[in-house]
DNA sequence: ATTTAAATTTAGATATGTCTAAAAATTATT
DNA sequence: AATAATTTTTAGACATATCTAAATTTAAAT
């Protein structure tokens, strides 16, 4: 069993070596934590002598198979949480980060999975990350920033890349949220920004939100 | 913000102290916690600094107004998240309570308030416990334990006083329930063992089992 | 009322996870 | 290639929560 410090670093590393899986420093698990490099490094050696890790001194960190497992099957019961308290607590999707924070150290295989046929094993979190099935795989997705739609193609949106609740509650008062249909009408090359059509009706975004928020081009 | 550790203390004070409310040693919190009682000894003069305690040496510990209210607050989540487990997810009466210790020490009293609409304002948990309500308040009960039911009195079972999965199996194995009815045929005095009647089958139990099963007389 | 027994507390040690400050290694710069 | 800047690691300290063993207090027994 792992303690939730364990099982945070875990999660800290498989975010930040990404789908490319690659060497993560000791600053950047230490920002992403918020912790200090100091920290980073004895959990680190400690991560290492249990096998999670690869780590090799002064060269970054990347997880091993064993670590890959866990560090995956927290994000499942993280997401798997998050599907459970806006579906069914009538949580807002800008609410459920730090409560899913919590719920996802809860150790029981039983109980993810007799969570997950509750929810009817879903394929997306309520901010459209994708949720690992019991086996650990992820499903498929061919979603992109919107920031990198041609313009005036027809999308719809699928997800965001950042879940801070501030943003959320900013594509709140957008109108733009997950299933959405939008279009890039024009890129003003002044600032890079973006005048859109959301649903019909027109708006205008900044690059940072448009460079968070993915969509699956129809 | 309080630690599980403490927390975990809190809730055997208030086990312990009972509906008297009387005051609980360092022994029998040691027991109670399976730890020893010098570990027990530091943790309760924390408690009382933290004024969640009143604690005199050598005299034993009672739980101060703010202890007595978070220890009540532990128990309705430990309850409520135990009626979801069977009543959502489908688990058993016996699997719940490793996972119930485990979500009881979720800090977030959003999520405990929308769990219990969401479950209907349970009154009882499944095995017959009394679930405080928002304000702290117990729904009264009058129920007495099966081994002080006088002989031939129709009676409901409505609880159990022990959730050791053993103890619940071998219920199961009875065919005796929440719901069941239930009659007191005949006493043994050999070793005070009751011959039952429950939903109209005959059957045996000891004084044991028979002291941990809770009725309401009809 | 002493003595004995039991319960409780203290003192000192250990493990986890964190920190600051200093040392060492790596990377970047001139 | 030598020096400077940055990153990373180590050393030593601290807080939490636990333990064993010893000391102290209370309760029980003669």
């Amino acid at each position: 069993m792992f303690t939730q410090a364990e099982e945070n670093y875990l999660k800290a590393i498989l975010k930040l070596s990404g789908k490319e899986k690659k060497s993560v420093s000791t600053n950047a698990i230490a920002e992403e934590l918020q912790t200090k490099a100091s920290s980073v490094s004895d959990m680190v050696k400690k991560l290492s002598e249990k096998g999670l890790i690869h780590y090799i001194k002064y060269q970054g960190v990347s997880l091993s198979k064993e670590g890959l497992n866990l560090a995956v099957h927290i994000v499942r019961k993280h997401r798997l949480w998050e599907v459970f308290l806006v579906d069914h607590l009538n949580f807002k999707w800008d609410e459920v980060h730090d409560i899913a924070e919590q719920l996802e150290h809860i150790h029981s295989l039983e109980l993810v999975n007799k969570l997950d046929a509750f929810l009817n094993f879903p394929s997306h979190d309520p901010h459209g990350d994708p949720i690992p099935n019991a086996h650990g795989e992820f499903p498929k997705s061919s979603a992109i920033p919107l920031s990198d739609l041609p313009l005036k193609s027809e999308a719809c949106v699928v997800g965001v890349e950042m879940d801070e609740p501030n943003f959320l509650k900013y594509l709140d008062k957008l109108h733009i949220s997950i299933g959405s249909s939008i279009r890039i009408l024009d890129v003003n090359e002044f600032d890079n920004s973006f005048d859109i059509v959301i649903d019909g009706k027109q708006g205008h975004i900044s690059v940072d939100v448009a460079k968070n928020i993915l969509i699956s081009v129809l």
